[in-house]
DNA sequence: TCCATGGTCGAACGCTGTTCGTTGACGAAC
DNA sequence: GTTCGTCAACGAACAGCGTTCGACCATGGA
C-alpha cells in the first residue's frame, strides 16, 4: 500500500549519504588543524571545519561540546609538537631549550598563540610540557610556591612573543610590509612634541627596529636572571625575597 | 500638489525624533564605557552601545571608522585613567608605583584588558604612560634598544595580570567560586599518573593557591632583578648581554 | 525660497555559535 | 527475516555580530 513513488522533493540523494563516512572527535580535530594552518584562528569556525569534513556545523557537534572545547583539542594537539629536549643538568641551558621549542610549536600553527590569553591549558600534552618546566625550575632552587607563579610569568611571555610573531607574519604579509609599518610608526613617534614625550621621541628609531629571536632571547634572559636571584634568596635562608615590597605604600587605585 | 495625508506607515515619530541629541565621537566613547563597566568586553557591541544612545548601531558610523577605532579609543581612555606618581628616583619605586597604577586603572573596567593581546597601543595617553616607563628604564641604565625591548615585557606582564583578575572576578562572581574551582584543579592534578606528572603531582596544592598582589609583586620583581642585572652588564661596559646565548644550537621547529 | 550637504536610522547582508526536529542507518531481539 | 529502538547525521532556523546601503529630512548658505 505504499509504492508510491517518491516526490522528488523528498528525494534523498543517496550518492552523498553513501559517502559520509561516520565522524569521530580526532577527524574534527585534524580537519580543525588543517583549517587553522591554512587560515588562521578567525577562519576555523564550525562551519568552516564542518565544510573540510564534507558535513554541515550541526553534525560536529555529536562529538564535540561546544567550540571552546574544540579549541582546546586543537591547542593539545600543537602541544605534542613540543619537542621535549632531554635534560643535560644545565638549567639555564634546558630551560632555553624548552622555551624555543615551545615558540616553534605554536609558531608553526599560525596565530593559535592568540587563543591562549587568559587560558591556562590542561591537556595531557600541555601538563606534559608544564610538568617539564617546572623540574628545571625546582632543580635550580626555587621554593615550589615560586615554581608555581614562575610557570605563567614565562608561559605568558614565551606566548605573547610568538602571537607577536604571527602577527607580523598575517597582517603585513612579508618581511617588506612590515619593514614599511615600522619605519612610518618611527617617522610618527620622532614626530611628537618632544616635550610631552621627551623619551619616545628621542627612542623613535630604536623603538621600531630589532625584534625576532634576538629580542626573544633578551626577555628570556632577563626573566631567568630574575629567577636565578629569587632561588638564591632563598638558598642563603635570606627571607629577602620581595626587595622592592617597600616601596608598597600607596598601591591602590583612586581614579 | 503634494499635501497627502502621510501614511501611518512612514509616519515619522517626531518625539523620538526631535528628542535626538546630535552624536559626537565622545559621546560614543562614554557610551561604550558605560556598557563595558556594565557588561564588559563581550558586550561592548556597536549595538549596545547605540542603544545606550537611543539609537542604532548605523548612527555610529557617522562618526566612528570602525569598531576597532572605537575599542581603541576606549582603550586610551582608560590609560588616561592612570595616575602618574611623582618620580623619587628610586627607579625600583618609581616602576612599581607605575605598574600598579596601570595594573589598578585596567582592573577598574572588567575585562578590559583582553583586547590588549598583541596590540600596542598608540593613544596620546598610552603614549604618555609608556614615555615615562621608559624614562624610568633609561634612568636606570638601560640602553635604549633594551629600553625598546623591555617595554613590552613589562607592559605584557602587567595586561596578562590584570585580565586574569578579571577573569577570576568574572567566571567565578565571588571569590568563594573561586576557590572552589582552584580546589577542584587541585584535586585534578593531584590524581594525575605521578611517573607521567612527577613535579605536577607534587606541586598539585602549592599550584593552586596563593595569587594576588604577592604574585603580581612577585613578578614585578623578577622583571626587576633581571633588568637592573642588564644594565649592570652595560654599565660595567662588558658586553655580556646574553648569557645563555650558546644554548642556541638547534632553536629551529622541526614539527 | 530653494538646494546641497550631511547626520540619522531602519533594513538588510553575510557571518558567527548553537539548537531543534526529522531522517535514516545500523545492531539487537524475536 | 523481520521489526524495533537507538543514535549519528544534517537542513533549517535562531539570535547575535560588524558593517553597508539608501531613504529621509533638519539645517545652513545662496
Amino acid at each position: 500500500m505504499d509504492d508510491m513513488p517518491v516526490p522528488p522533493w523528498r528525494e534523498r540523494k543517496m550518492s552523498t549519504w553513501a559517502a559520509r563516512r561516520p565522524l569521530s572527535y580526532d577527524q574534527i580535530v585534524d580537519a580543525a588543524i588543517v583549517v587553522l594552518d591554512a587560515e588562521g584562528v578567525d577562519g576555523m569556525s564550525m562551519r568552516r571545519v564542518a565544510q573540510e569534513l564534507g558535513t554541515g556545523a550541526a553534525s560536529l557537534y555529536a562529538h564535540v561540546q561546544n567550540k571552546d572545547d574544540l579549541v582546546d583539542a586543537v591547542l593539545d594537539r600543537v602541544f605534542a609538537e613540543v619537542v621535549i629536549p632531554e635534560p643535560t643538568g644545565d638549567w639555564r641551558h634546558d630551560f632555553i631549550q624548552l622555551a624555543y621549542a615551545t615558540r616553534s610549536a605554536l609558531q608553526a600553527h599560525r596565530d593559535i598563540a592568540k587563543v591562549l590569553w587568559g587560558k591556562v591549558p590542561t591537556g595531557a600534552n600541555a601538563l606534559r610540557l608544564a610538568d617539564h618546566v617546572y623540574g628545571v625550575f625546582r632543580k635550580m632552587g626555587l621554593p615550589d610556591q615560586l615554581v608555581g607563579w614562575a610557570g605563567p610569568l614565562v608561559f605568558d611571555y614565551i606566548t605573547a612573543d610568538a602571537y607577536d610573531g604571527s602577527l607580523y607574519a598575517s597582517t603585513f604579509g612579508d618581511e617588506k610590509g612590515s619593514a614599511k609599518y615600522f619605519e612610518a610608526l618611527g617617522t610618527y613617534f620622532a614626530s611628537l612634541p618632544p616635550e610631552r614625550f621627551p623619551n619616545i621621541v628621542v627612542m623613535a628609531k630604536t623603538l621600531t627596529t630589532g625584534g625576532g629571536d634576538e629580542r626573544f632571547e633578551f626577555g628570556l634572559d632577563v626573566l631567568l636572571t630574575g629567577l636565578e636571584a629569587k632561588a638564591r634568596a632563598f638558598d642563603t635562608g635570606s627571607a629577602g625575597a620581595s626587595v622592592g615590597s617597600e616601596a608598597l605604600g600607596d598601591r591602590g587605585r583612586d581614579a
